[in-house]
DNA sequence: CGTTTTCGTGAAATCGCTTTCACGAAAACT
DNA sequence: AGTTTTCGTGAAAGCGATTTCACGAAAACG
């Protein structure tokens, strides 16, 4: 009577070829350690014969864990604009998948607590979420409450106990003044990111800490606010050239304000880097293929979403989890 | 005895409160038309008073839908280095969502076809796939002989029957070269991309078709094959123009060739675009903030991922789907 | 008006795996 | 040697929906 059918084997069909029941088969895939290692081996010479595959499904239904994970992107931020958080996807993916999960991408707005993202976050259909560059954490510390393991990609605001994973962006600040200074460089000005954001704030900390660190006075007016746009990176080097002649070197908190502030510099009949040198942030796309090749600091991209990646599986295990912060290279092209 | 717990509520639950069968639940939530009204209401009523949120586990194991769609990304071509296909990959969870399915996200190589991705689509754990920028169609056809429901982003070589949306490279093209003739342009040149694709071979079609249709001769010379990067735009242009000092525009296949070809335009002593006008392909970020401003062709990107979601959903729905090409659009900057 | 269809409905089987529980055998204790 | 623990194992009870099937009532037929 059974089946011979092109239907996909089961549990019972494995247990009969093993000799052994349905449990067993189940502790033997699952890798329960405590099972008889000759019908361990049975076990899995039966699976390879019969080429079987698990029904994730129902492992879902009867063990309530997914295998799934989501990876939750603000849409408000028109976060696919730039790669970089589709590079970050990309090393979350291929950790979970190493590890036999899967990523469920979330693409939403998260202002609203009751979005169907929250809802469906909530529902359970995802063993746990990784959030990429959150801002209001509402609806982060909902979940966090009702055990939803989760990571946070970007340092967050408020000093909660969430697991996260960031760039040292202040180290990498750090570094870049370093790097002007060391070349000479007196009159630094600095563009720094929107402030409400905390990787803008890190990055403006770290280049007032190199400041202090190598003794050099730079007035107030020489660090202002931009907002990652090209514009504001254009304008704001505008004005500062044309109330401080002798700045002979810029650095912006991302590529973008980087490369308005040179086509100001240019503009002003100045050039790049001999009068002016100029650092940007993030190593981006942009700064790869910019002509002349602007100099900037790296993030170490596919290594924020392995990490996080890792931490949520860490988590799954049970286990303790720290914050991670990764280090930032400096790429050395020809704006500085 | 009835679990007064935190448990989420279930069928039984509902069906209690509504004075019905479960079956009559799982009509009602599933949109059976025949069911007497004042039971959906009652159903209904119940499901909104309880909170109830369905168990797509339970469901999945249940109907062997898993509500789950599959965005197939190939590795090999570092996809999520570009943005575009980040935007593709937002513009079809968008309407995914919409309709009450998920996204999954399977960035793997897909050389083999025996990879753990392969494996896993055809495990049935995916109601359906979108493939990215699919090169080798061995995979695509054996998925399909298996009725997983697929559509491809992209044109692919071979004249299957699998359905696909792509863009009006060629049109797009055509509009391109179509400007540049209108303003007066006679001698133009053309790098094309890798031409083992296809997206490569339209937009070299469209340029063609357009240089026949507006009865401008353009020698053979004049047409090179690049390969997408920035160098290989930079170095076609420069021994096209060292051979050729009357080419009075270059139409790129991409931006990032577009924009090699103007650092080489512009070191030959030659002027952006008074002497020589440049048009590139993608409207990328890099066109829409590159100095002077790429003039391109822009893809309708969000569209090109919303429609192959809703293709996909038609799919499911047993619906006849037809490919579809989308419209490019000229948008017009500086450089041309 | 008797007979055949159609229609809405509920009971119950089912999807395929996980996990609790109880049990006998072996190991570890008095 | 007798008792208590530990250990590996299988039977069986879920997990929470969907779907088939059969049935009575209403509609349509002759």
């Amino acid at each position: 009577m059974a089946a011979k059918g092109k239907s996909r084997p089961t549990y019972a069909e494995i247990a009969k070829l093993a000799g052994v029941s349905e449990a067993t088969v189940s502790r033997v895939l699952n890798g329960d350690p405590k099972v008889d290692s000759d019908r361990v081996a049975a076990v899995n010479k039966a699976v390879d014969q019969l080429g079987y595959q698990k029904n994730r499904a129902a492992a879902a239904l009867a063990s309530g864990r997914t295998g799934l994970i989501a990876v939750v992107i603000d849409d408000d931020l028109s976060v696919f604009q730039d790669p970089f958080w589709g590079a970050v996807t990309n090393g979350i993916s291929k950790v979970l998948m190493e590890n036999e999960m899967q990523t469920l991408l979330l693409v939403a707005p998260l202002d609203n607590i009751d979005s169907p993202v929250a809802q469906y976050l909530q529902r359970g259909e995802v063993d746990g979420a990784i959030f990429l560059q959150l801002h209001k954490d509402t609806l982060i510390k909902r979940l966090a409450k009702q055990n939803l393991p989760l990571v946070v990609n970007g340092t967050p605001h408020t000093s909660n106990p969430f697991a996260y994973v960031d760039s040292d962006n202040a180290g990498g600040a750090f570094a870049a003044v370093k790097y002007l200074v060391e070349s000479g460089r007196k009159k630094i000005a600095k563009i720094t990111g929107d402030l409400t954001n905390t990787a803008a704030e890190q990055r403006l900390d770290g280049f007032q800490a190199a400041v202090t660190d190598f003794g050099i006075k730079i007035p107030r007016t020489l660090i202002v606010e931009g907002d990652w746009s090209r514009e504001s990176g254009y304008n704001h080097a505008k004005k500062l050239l044309s109330k401080n002649s002798d700045i002979d070197a810029i650095f912006c908190s991302n590529d973008l304000m980087a490369l308005g502030a040179i086509t100001a510099i240019q503009e002003a009949g100045k050039s790049v880097p001999e009068d002016v040198a100029v650092i940007g942030f993030d190593d981006s796309y942009l700064a790869q293929n910019s002509h002349p090749g602007l100099t900037s600091v790296r993030q170490d991209i596919a290594g924020l979403g392995a990490e996080a990646a890792k931490m949520i599986l860490a988590k799954l295990r049970g286990e303790e989890v720290h914050s991670e912060i990764l280090p930032c290279e400096l790429i050395i092209r020809e704006t500085a």
